[in-house]
DNA sequence: TCTTTATATAGCAATATTGCAATATTAAAA
DNA sequence: TTTTAATATTGCAATATTGCTATATAAAGA
């Protein structure tokens, strides 16, 4: 299959998981990483940073915007790349939800 | 490819990633969820929690397991999973620490 | 012992992901 | 206008993921 069955979910676990799943590769992480510490919008400075061709890194952005913690605006001939905040701040509610729970007495 | 480089990162976001990934899933996220809500340990309760079958559950848990989010002890003819309380808080600090992080003024 | 229950594993088919080279595209610079 | 720089897209090959059915396996019960 390949393909992820998403009825008898809830909406709610289906969006933890796709934005899990965006930050599932360590280029991402990076990405989102860099964006957050150098606090400044960037174009393809992540050809230095990252260990990726300039296409492969180009597709991870678009995963990263797909759901939208990171948006682009054009400048010029390139591009300005940064955390959006404000989904950035929903994205922390919604995963820190489920991390902030938690296990109980354990039993095994 | 189909192949994440690892090369060219560090452990930490190595291990970031591989924890997103893992629950990158819904059939995952339901899980942890339903464990860490059920606060017991359970057997295959979950083939009435989940909308697949018996298999594909049993594979879902090992990737949990592989990760050290839940852990399964032997009882009698069943397992009993359940999370692994330590782990839970390493990766909370983990992901907490990733997530806490401010964005600072948005720039585009 | 035979059967049932609970779980894991193997094997398979379909789809998804990752990465690169090559090629568009678009704007700035010469 | 031609060239350069910065990105995105296409096309491809290799591997990974997901889910199922069928089949082990192992303990409990009859």
């Amino acid at each position: 299959m390949g393909l992820t069955k998403t009825e008898g979910y809830t909406q709610a676990q289906i969006e933890l998981a796709t934005v899990a799943k965006v930050l599932g590769h360590p280029a991402r992480i990076a990405i989102v990483q860099h964006l957050l510490e150098i606090n400044a919008c960037i174009g393809n400075d992540l050809m230095d940073v990252l260990p990726l061709s300039q296409p492969t890194i180009s597709r991870h952005l678009a995963e990263l915007k797909k759901v939208g913690i990171i948006q682009g605006t054009i400048e010029g001939s390139s591009m300005n790349y940064c955390i959006n905040a404000h989904r950035w701040r929903e994205i922390r509610q919604m995963l820190g939800g489920l991390l902030g729970m938690e296990p109980g007495a354990q039993c095994c």
